[in-house]
DNA sequence: ATTATCTATAGATCTATAGATAATGC
DNA sequence: ATTATCTATAGATCTATAGATAATGC
């Protein structure tokens, strides 16, 4: 993957993204069967590039989606790239998600406005929360019989969370989040004083992250653990 | 309200319902973006007769999914109606939805893509299940900080439950909805063997419920347990 | 006589593309 | 010379309604 290839291909990367923003804009706002047109406007793009990109409207929502999971995917990497314990990954991943739902509020409606995706796409949290589960559970951490269906409950549990918190504004998201990822480690079979203990630990700094200068998805290994 | 009142007020009522159901089937199959004239053909109804009763395909989108929570919540109702302890309402209700995903596939889909409507209505399961919860925190059955973001996690664990059993066929959903069930009622504070021991009563059956000849919402008092 | 439904369609709206223009590569 | 973008629009599609028809009430 040659990085910045030419200008020309970057010019076109740039109104790919321009529309994918655009989309993601609409799909958060709830309102997505707006005409082409409106789209090519809020991505200030000619109408006649659309087609350059992409064959109609379903097909780039469901880029613009798949790229709101990448992105996401990508946050939750860097965020807990050096947190070894697969038990903490998942408290640290569930609270800063929690989180996001203020944070990125773009990112978190687009997610809460395709809703189920995130539970079962191969991108962004859900194959993450697995890879966790099964990890903690085969060290000995949680106890869980199957961890398909434990990350699904998960993943269900963030987005309800999420659609209480656009709901109530000024609701602790913290506090909330916290709690709610605290229940979940109890329930994932982590006792109770553990589960207190590792919600209680301190997070990575979420500002500026997730806006990096190189790569968009590859798991990033600096270990920034700032706490906030 | 007086129970069906005139032949012309019926032929009405008829009319709006079938649109109702059209409008379910297309939101179920996730092509809700079709033209009037496809959703009346659908409902084998004129398409002037849609503006009778609705100004625009998205008001009678949204009074199709009211209709399916009201739906949904009515059957909750008539199947728990005879038990007492809201511990066990709210574990009989969470298994019971589970199974709908197999039993009532179309209700179902409609719940799963509008997503976290479920999780917010004052409609459908999200009431009775507040209800519950709290009725099971102030006798002392769960130890819950917040019944509101339980509640919330509950309607996510459900949906999630449901995009999985959709996904995957083939996988026992009566297995599956009872152990979500006894992992949220141990999340909820119960001990794990009593959550266990309440998820392995027997549930009243569901087949032929959900019909009812008289009233659509009412609460249904007739202590119907029949174990399947 | 009244009310609901149905058929047919004018006018508005949207999609998809043709052809022109601008940017880049060589 | 090549590639991407932009502008303008033909043709397709959809919405919303007018006017006719059918069902019901009295």
């Amino acid at each position: 993957m040659a990085e910045q290839a030419d200008r020309l291909t970057r010019r076109k990367a740039r109104t790919r993204a321009a529309l994918l923003e655009a989309a993601q804009a609409f799909i958060a706002a709830g309102t997505t069967n707006v005409p082409i047109l409106e789209i090519t406007q809020a991505a200030d793009v000619g109408m006649g590039s659309f087609y350059n990109h992409f064959e109609s409207k379903e097909q780039l929502y469901q880029a613009a989606v798949e790229d709101a999971l990448d992105r996401y995917g990508a946050l939750l990497d860097e965020l807990t790239a050096d947190v070894e314990d697969p038990a903490l990954v998942f408290a640290q991943s569930f609270r800063l998600s929690g989180r996001l739902h203020r944070l990125r509020p773009e990112l978190s409606r687009v997610l809460l406005n395709h809703g189920l995706e995130l539970a079962t796409s191969e991108r962004g949290l859900a194959p993450r929360a697995r890879r966790d589960i099964e990890a903690a559970a085969e060290a000995g951490r949680f106890t869980v019989r199957d961890p398909e269906l434990a990350m699904v409950t998960v993943a269900g549990a963030l987005l309800g969370l999420g659609r209480l918190l656009h709901d109530q504004p000024d609701r602790d998201a913290e506090a909330a989040a916290d709690q709610v990822a605290e229940d979940l480690l109890r329930m994932l079979g982590l006792p109770a004083e553990e589960a207190r203990e590792l919600c209680r630990r301190p997070l990575p700094d979420v500002e500026g992250a997730g806006h990096p200068a190189g790569s968009t998805s590859a798991v990033n290994n600096r270990g920034r653990t700032s706490v906030r």
